[in-house]
DNA sequence: TCTGGGGTCCTAGGACCC
DNA sequence: TCTGGGGTCCTAGGACCC
C-alpha cells in the first residue's frame, strides 16, 4: 500500500506554530514580493479567500474578518518541512518527499489492516506532537488513489480524523464516483475541460474510457493516471532525490526598474543563487538563460521579454563565473525606455561536477576556484546567507523585494528564538 | 498602486545520418 | 514509369505538478 501525507495549509500552520494566538484564526501567507495569497488556514477559506489571489484585491474581507497576513517565510517553512520529514523517515521502511508539504510512503509490512489503520492514526498523532504541523494520510494500492484518499481525509476531517484507507473496492468505487474529473492528480486544467466536454465528468467515467481512447487522446502520461485509478501501479515511489535538469532563480522586483545598473545587481542575485544551488547538488551547468520581463498586467506599457541563452565554455558552478555571464547576458538584451518588472537566470544542460569537460583556451584556476567557493559556502552556512557576497550584489538594492509582514525566523536564527514569558 | 516561483515529462516535426 | 528503410538529435510547444 502507498500512503501519502500531506500537511494541511502548510504554510499558515508554520506561522501558527510559534504564535499560538493564531489558533482558530483565518491566516493568509503571501507569495514573494508580497502579491498573491498562496496559503490559507481552514478559517481564511470559510470567509471566502480563494488560492492564488492578488492580495490587493482582498483588502476589504481581509479587513472586514481580521485575517492575519504573512509575507512567505521560505527559510521557517524549509525548516519545518525538514522536520517533518525527518520524523517521517525514521517512521516507515521507505518514504518519497514529494513536495515541501508532502510525501509518500511505503507501507509495508502491516498484513493485517486493522493494524496499518492503527500505525496510520499513531502517525498522524506523532507528527502533530512533534512537529506542531497537523497532517492528513491517504492510503490506497497506487499513488493516485492515496492523492485521492488523502483529499477526502482532509475535506472530511472530522469524520476521518485525518486518515482514510481505501481498503475495498466499494470504497473505491464511491470515491471514484464523487471526485469531480479535475481533482484526479495528473489532470490539470486543460485536460479536464476536455474530459468534460467529452461526457467524462468524474474519475469514476474515466476510468471507464476505453484504454486505447486514454492513450491517444491524453498519451503515456493520461493513460498511467487511467490504470493508476483502475488500481494497477504505474509509478513507483522515488526515493532517492535526482539531481535537477534545470534551476531557474528569478523574481519580480519591488517596484519597477528602469536603469541597468540596479538589474545588474538583482540578476548578481540570481545567479549567485543559480551557482549556490548548483553547489548543493554537485554539479555544474553548460548552458545559461538570462530573462527580462517588463509588467505583464499593465497593457497600456510597452512590453519587452527578452531572453538569451548563452553556452558556457565550461561547466561551471562558480558565483563569480556565472554572475560574469548573467551580466554578458543582460547588457545584450537589456534595453533603455521600458520598465522592467522582473528578471531571472536559469541554469540548464546540468551534469555532476566530477565530469566537467575542460577547455583547452579556458583561463580559469578551477581547482583554485573551487576551494574558494567552498570556503565562501562553509561561512555563509553558519554566518548567514550571503553573508559573504559579490560586490556587483550592491548595497542600495533598489531591487529587494517587499516582505512587510515577515515572520521570524523562529527555528534557525538564535536572534529570533521564540520569548517563553 | 498592488498580480509568485519553482520544476518535470511527452510529442510532433524537422533536420540530419547511413 | 519507376523513387527505401532505418535511425538519432534537437526544438518548440503543451501538458502536468507543488
Amino acid at each position: 500500500m502507498y500512503g501519502l501525507i500531506d500537511c494541511n495549509n502548510f504554510f499558515a500552520s508554520c506561522e501558527r506554530v510559534f504564535n499560538p494566538s493564531l489558533r482558530n484564526q483565518p491566516i493568509v501567507v503571501l507569495s514573494n514580493n508580497d502579491g498573491c495569497i498562496i496559503a490559507r488556514s481552514d478559517e481564511a477559506k470559510a470567509v471566502g479567500i480563494p488560492m492564488g489571489a492578488p492580495v490587493f484585491q482582498m483588502r476589504e474581507i481581509i479587513k472586514a474578518n481580521n485575517v492575519h497576513v504573512f509575507s512567505s517565510n521560505y527559510i521557517l517553512y524549509g525548516d519545518m518541512s525538514n522536520r517533518v520529514m525527518s520524523i517521517l523517515a525514521g517512521m516507515v521502511p521507505e518514504l518519497e518527499i514529494y513536495s515541501i508539504d508532502e510525501a509518500f510512503l511505503h507501507l509495508d509490512g502491516f498484513s493485517e489492516l486493522y493494524k496499518l489503520d492503527d500505525f496510520a492514526h499513531y502517525l498522524i498523532k506523532y507528527v502533530g506532537k512533534s512537529t506542531g504541523i497537523p497532517v492528513c494520510l491517504g492510503i490506497a494500492e497506487t499513488k493516485t488513489l492515496a492523492k485521492l484518499a488523502n483529499h477526502y481525509a482532509k475535506k472530511n476531517k472530522l469524520l476521518t480524523k485525518g486518515l482514510y484507507v481505501l481498503d475495498s473496492e466499494e470504497k473505491i468505487i464511491t470515491l471514484l464516483k464523487t471526485t469531480e474529473i479535475g481533482d484526479v492528480w495528473g489532470i490539470g486544467r486543460r485536460y479536464s475541460k476536455f474530459l468534460m466536454q467529452k461526457g467524462i465528468m468524474t474519475a469514476y467515467d474515466f476510468t471507464q474510457a476505453s484504454a486505447g481512447w486514454v492513450r491517444k487522446e491524453m498519451s503515456v502520461v493520461g493513460l498511467r493516471t487511467w490504470k493508476e485509478l483502475r488500481g494497477e501501479p504505474c509509478i513507483e515511489l522515488d526515493h532517492t532525490p535526482s539531481a535537477k535538469k534545470s534551476i531557474c532563480t528569478s523574481r519580480s522586483f519591488g517596484h519597477k526598474l528602469t536603469k541597468l545598473p540596479d538589474i545588474e545587481q538583482a540578476m548578481t542575485y540570481y545567479a549567485s543563487a543559480c551557482a549556490r544551488k548548483l553547489r548543493e547538488q554537485e554539479s555544474c551547468a553548460r548552458v545559461m538563460t538570462v530573462i527580462l520581463y517588463t509588467d505583464y498586467f499593465r497593457k497600456d506599457l510597452p512590453q519587452y521579454t527578452p531572453s538569451l541563452t548563452m553556452q558556457l565554455p565550461v561547466a561551471s558552478n562558480d558565483t563569480m563565473e556565472l554572475t560574469h555571464y548573467a551580466i554578458e547576458g543582460l547588457r545584450k538584451i537589456f534595453k533603455d525606455g521600458y520598465s522592467y518588472k522582473k528578471a531571472g537566470v536559469i541554469v540548464s544542460e546540468i551534469i555532476p561536477q566530477s565530469h566537467v569537460q575542460g577547455n583547452l583556451f579556458d583561463t580559469v584556476n578551477r581547482s583554485k576556484r573551487m576551494r574558494l567557493m567552498n570556503a565562501i559556502d562553509r561561512i555563509n552556512e553558519t554566518s548567514g546567507r550571503d553573508k559573504v557576497r559579490l560586490a556587483s550584489f550592491g548595497f542600495d538594492r533598489h531591487w529587494v523585494n517587499r516582505r512587510d509582514q515577515l515572520s521570524p525566523n523562529y527555528t534557525t536564527n538564535l536572534k529570533e528564538i521564540i520569548v517563553v514569558k
